[in-house]
DNA sequence: CAGTATCCACTGGGATACTG
DNA sequence: CAGTATCCCAGTGGATACTG
């Protein structure tokens, strides 16, 4: 009889994988990438910089809580750039880092792959649903 | 005075953009691949077709339900296609398709760039926690 | 204008146990 | 072997209110 139980032994897995995971690069970019808000903002930005009222305006819905944990993640991994206008009132502007720009290309082949075969996903999906009904 | 404050505003815009963005084709891929364990699928199945089982020991520490669930939605974007073999006891098999295969291709895509950038975004985060302590 | 702080509801997913 | 069913908790993010 062994001391471990099988669920000990996968919570044990987990653990590791987890850590793996959390190492993984690929892991880590898309934890950015999937963020709701991250691919909307990067978009935004690669028309040009923006203030964070005109993002706010731009990306309707989006709180200013999580607009700024956005902003503050984006900025923290180099991806975009702030500058605060010490006028009055302050005016603070967010760019793309070359960096970033390169996130935007990425999620522009990202969106080009989605373009061409959600016709092809959303016909699956129909027949899946017809023959499991 | 308006009758609508701007939260309210606000939550009437929100819904509007939730609506757009169930229907953009490019967040319903990052909602795919954003998923903890879809690439790793995706990724398990790219070197070959996999059983079930092969499936959870590669993939540790994923749970069964999750990996059903995973498995499921994959299935049902045309992404993987399930195979029962009615033996005793049964063995299923699952694949990639063709459309699969392309997504395979495109998460290469994000892995290459993940990794290609990781250490700029690291070295950037160390620099950031570095000036905000 | 550009945020910060607090509270809280909701749900995603893990643990666990069971089945054809 | 390949799942399904149930319970339940922690973390996410929205609402709301306040500030330099």
């Amino acid at each position: 009889m062994p001391t471990t139980t099988a669920a000990q032994r996968r919570e044990q897995a987990r653990i590791e994988y987890d850590a793996f995971l959390r190492d993984c690069p690929t892991n880590q970019l898309l934890d950015r990438i999937s963020d709701k808000w991250v691919a909307l903002v990067v978009a935004a930005l690669s028309s040009g910089p923006k203030r964070y009222s005109e993002l706010g305006r731009k990306i309707a819905g989006v709180s200013p809580k999580m607009l700024t944990q956005t902003l503050r993640t984006l900025e923290r991994d180099g991806l975009i750039s702030r500058t605060v206008t010490p006028s009055v009132p302050v005016r603070v502007d967010y760019t793309l880092t070359p960096l970033g720009e390169g996130l935007a290309r990425l999620l522009t082949a990202v969106k080009d792959w989605a373009e061409t075969h959600i016709e092809e996903v959303h016909r699956a999906r129909e027949r899946y649903d017809a023959e499991n009904s």
